[in-house]
DNA sequence: CGAGTGATTGAACTTCATCAAATAGCGTGG
DNA sequence: CCACGCTATTTGATGAAGTTCAATCACTCG
């Protein structure tokens, strides 16, 4: 585990956290979320860290609480396929299941709010609404899952990728999303939305280009994108407002 | 709902149930089944019914007593993906959410055992071992959709194909599966099996004779399929255990 | 037997992957 | 600050995999 950094833990830990209002925290009672609060491990990892790999033992539940990790699965000839991306305020970790079944990687730098498995199960089986908010939470990460299971088996590397971007800018733009432009940086490389999007890098660069060219969106510095309309952007990837 | 038969309840409606002892009705005190018992309502649709289309209300939560079910999603020019397969024992119909995002449709001739989703939920609440089950089933289902999206996105027409059947073996084999042949029926048609598999009828079919000619499986009736080795199927299919 | 559906086969074409360079950014150290 | 070297990204040329279009074949059901 290169890399990893434990902080000390404060005293008041959760009164400046950042995600304190999204995380699974909010759906707690007061006591709850105490016992919640006693448990949390803070830990750092740089970008490229790996936070677990495929198939082995992570004695951790974890909040993120700050950065981008990609979940990724691989095949044995080292075929990849990123099968999601998670951001501040999502749960990371496989409840009820102590071995893992995919890799999860720091993209950028990656603060984690850290709960030892058995701990935090026993606080699941002790309170009622956590377990449903949790329950809640996975049948979402299935419904999107599908939804780019469709991406993947029948869309086009254009609609791909402008849906993907689509996808960034929605993220971005926090639910309240002004229906036209939006400026974000990307936060995979050319390489990591290749494996997302289930194309090679050539062809992931070579629509960004295309894109380019038809206007409907600016490029600065590689990662920076500027989206004109996102409705266009929304037409280009097949029309969905998913 | 065309051709929906909804037959009379009998008194000891799970006697003779075939699932009895597969289905979440095992994650329940004898209380509760009683419970859930008394609320279980037999419907049956023929093949090519839809049991719910995308996006619409379904009042119901069920349990697929037999028969196969494939649930797809559709773009708004047609293109269709199938995302998951559904046989006996499965539970169909999403929790928490009254509104449907994928289409459900009778690929054989299909029993269900229909919840009415508000007292479905309401026991759900006031139980303890059943949440965890459906939350169990559903991080299941999730595991598998990831499984699939790297089929999707990374791999070969010819390991797809190799792999569904694979699948398709190991379902039928029902867990204890001898290593070496097996012989069962496909559920589905070549057409499904495109859509299942982010493919064309035309590209299924010839990695299907590919297979048969390579000695990998024997054919008959487009629909018998009979497999040599379950071990070189799975190396077709790019080796996984999964 | 004939119609209709589902599956296979063939040929031309598209899209994306592959291989190979060239270019652009970025951080480092002189 | 600039040159250097590294990596990420773009661009080009070619090829292969899979799609598309068009028939043909096979099986089932009247």
């Amino acid at each position: 585990m290169e890399g990893v950094r434990e902080t000390a833990p404060k005293t008041d830990r959760c009164g400046g956290c950042a995600i304190r209002g999204v995380a699974i925290c909010t759906s707690l009672t007061e006591g709850d979320r105490h016992a919640l609060r006693a448990m949390g491990q803070p830990r750092h990892y740089g970008a490229g860290d790996t936070i677990f790999g495929e198939d082995e033992r992570f004695g951790f539940l974890a909040n993120v609480v700050s950065g981008v990790v990609k979940l990724s699965k691989t095949l044995p000839d080292g075929r990849q396929q990123i099968i999601g991306v998670e951001f501040a305020g999502d749960f990371l970790g496989r409840i009820y299941r102590d071995r893992t079944s995919f890799r999860a990687e720091a993209v950028t730098p990656v603060h984690l709010c850290c709960y030892p498995r058995a701990r935090f199960e026993a606080l699941v089986a002790a309170t009622r609404g956590l377990e449903e908010r949790l329950f809640r939470d996975a049948l979402d990460e299935l419904d999107s899952a599908r939804e780019w299971m469709v991406l993947l088996g029948r869309q086009s590397a254009r609609e791909k990728v402008a849906r993907f971007l689509q996808m960034i800018a929605r993220r971005n733009a926090g639910g309240c999303g002004p229906a036209l432009g939006a400026r974000f940086e990307l936060p995979l490389s050319r390489a990591d939305m290749a494996d997302f999007l289930g194309l090679t890098v050539e062809t992931v660069s070579r629509q960004m280009t295309r894109l380019k060219t038809e206007g409907l969106i600016r490029i600065s510095n590689n990662r920076i994108i500027e989206v004109e309309d996102v409705g266009d952007l929304e037409a280009a990837a097949g029309g969905w407002a998913a």
